[in-house]
DNA sequence: CTGAAAGCGCTAACAG
DNA sequence: CTGTTAGCGCTTTCAG
């Protein structure tokens, strides 16, 4: 392996220069830069990047934990955060959650171990204290985790809002909301609770029926559809995220109703889902890109000890579709 | 910042003898142990992964590439890889070429730069030579890359012939494929080959429609479909990945054509979104989590310099559904 | 503008 | 069983 030593050796520099011209930095005379240039070319000479992380107390490296990448919204999540980290000059390490036994402080270990300059935390947390007395910065994306650490996330009142609207304007008398596990608090619980606000006061009947916890599989999506007919057969519209309305879809027409005639779907999140299969699906979209692209934006201002003046949240809108 | 030092200062030894005992390597005394042990604790001592790795000369870090994660099969693909590599004491730091300038080069050359102690490519690359006199270790997913570098994919050949099968099996007399851009060669072109050999060879008529180069968008996808309904209207079997024939299923419903009664649909991949929407695809199933574990335990023999007896080659499976 | 030298924090021989 | 010492490869003052 060829050192920055050995390429100042064959260039009759010192191993400093040879630096300043690696990174651009400083005043380096054309000539000097040629010499080092063509003999870092002649050696196939390549930087340790470890040795320059520990030189440098930073690695370029951004943590990012999800709960699964194989999630339609995940997924797309994950794919606008790493290209907003790269376009940044950032790589991403990512860890998935969901399936392993407790991977979330093995993870934040890492970033104690400063292998990481910040981490972006999308997983459900039920590990107390795990992000106290962090030294490098941490965002959350649409979690709480504790109270120093800020969270990125979509406008859910204003989805909630757009939601009662859609229901509303399409006349409905009973709306059913599929919700995530109460185990878990977050910010997605706005649009829930809103929705089911402006409903209740328009004389609209709101009923909830509740996910399992951390439960991805497609089988169990269609589990809670089904119960949901059978326990609410008259309801007329439905409000859960893209997998969940997603089985809906399919139970309503295993039961012989009509959508949207007979009852309304509205899907939450608006992921790739919503658009397939022969009838797309009314949602409310989560502008994914921007979020990540914001949710990045930030961390590096805290990693630069940068104030950033943007809020921390964006709106969703509405996407139109086949269930309403 | 507590270095390892600090912790032998404390506990009133040297810093080797701390580095033995973090590692829980070599002899060290019961008491010695819980002096250092308790140094550690009292000093909140953590050990910094960068210079552990530019001692080692190794990160545990494995470089995946990947064309996109919001793709159903890649998103699923990646979380398997990251599980396994995760059960293995990996990192996985993640690249998405798709919709990135050359984001391949700039990853090689992380992997150059001892950032990694390994990568997985799963992406596309037309940059001949790029992986060419690489000092670690490089596995393809499903990809030609030279004639060095192993690869790990789905038994396609098998694939086809299951597809050819199912055709057969149904009577079908005009089998259209939906296949990717030609730009590129892949193992999994042997599929669409030996499903249309076995097919020619029983007397049914098969044509091909491709697919523009990396171009993944769903309206595409429609296009394409559109496209071959207008161009082959008399066609009883259509063969293409998930999302090509999810978007088959649409357009047939579209024209009035009934799935299965006037065309057979087979999907060739299996992910998630064949289960979904109200007529589930038939598909032919890639076996995702063992192609995942079976890369990442080649590309850790390689690192490891060791011998892996297992075949590169994993079989598909026939998934029931309701569009044959 | 360039070079010498002192780190960055950990590991691994090798003595003792 | 433990300490000394010499790296790992790069960056960055600070003289000159």
């Amino acid at each position: 392996m060829v050192r920055i030593k050995d390429v100042a050796r064959e260039a009759g520099v010192a191993p400093s220069t040879v630096s300043l011209v690696m990174n651009k930095k400083g005043y380096v005379s054309e000539e000097t830069r040629r010499k080092v240039e063509a003999a870092m070319k002649k050696l196939h000479y390549v930087p340790s990047g470890v040795a320059r992380s520990l030189s440098l107390n930073r690695t370029n490296t951004i943590g990012v934990i999800m709960p699964s990448a194989a999630h339609p919204f995940f997924g797309e999540l994950i794919g606008e955060l790493e290209t907003a980290l790269y376009n940044a000059g950032y790589k991403m390490v990512l860890c998935c959650t969901h399936a392993k036994d407790n991977a979330e402080p093995h993870f934040v270990e890492m970033l104690k171990r400063r292998n990481m300059d910040g981490i972006i935390m999308g997983a459900h947390s039920l590990d107390e204290g795990l992000y106290d007395n962090l030294e490098r910065p941490v965002v959350a994306f649409d979690r709480y985790l504790n109270d120093c650490i800020p969270i990125v996330h979509c406008d859910h009142c204003q989805g909630g809002k757009l939601a009662a609207e859609t229901f509303l304007r399409h006349s409905c008398r009973h709306v059913v909301e599929i919700v995530g596990s109460s185990i878990m608090k977050t910010p997605a619980d706005d649009y829930h609770r809103v929705a089911a606000e402006i409903l209740t006061s328009q004389g609209v009947k709101v009923d909830r029926i509740e996910r399992p916890w951390n439960e991805p599989s497609y089988a169990s999506f269609m589990q809670i559809a089904r119960q949901l007919f059978a326990d609410y057969p008259d309801a007329d519209g439905i409000l859960g995220a893209d997998l969940s309305v997603s089985a809906c879809l399919y139970v309503a027409q295993e039961r012989g109703l009509r959508v949207p005639e007979d009852v309304k779907l509205l899907a939450y999140d608006g992921t790739l889902i919503t658009q397939m299969g022969t009838q797309p699906l009314t949602a409310i979209r989560q502008p994914i890109k921007e979020l990540a692209e914001l949710t990045v934006c930030k961390l590096l201002a805290m990693i630069k000890g940068e104030q950033d003046s943007q809020p921390w949240m964006i709106a969703p809108t509405f996407q139109p579709g086949a269930t309403c």
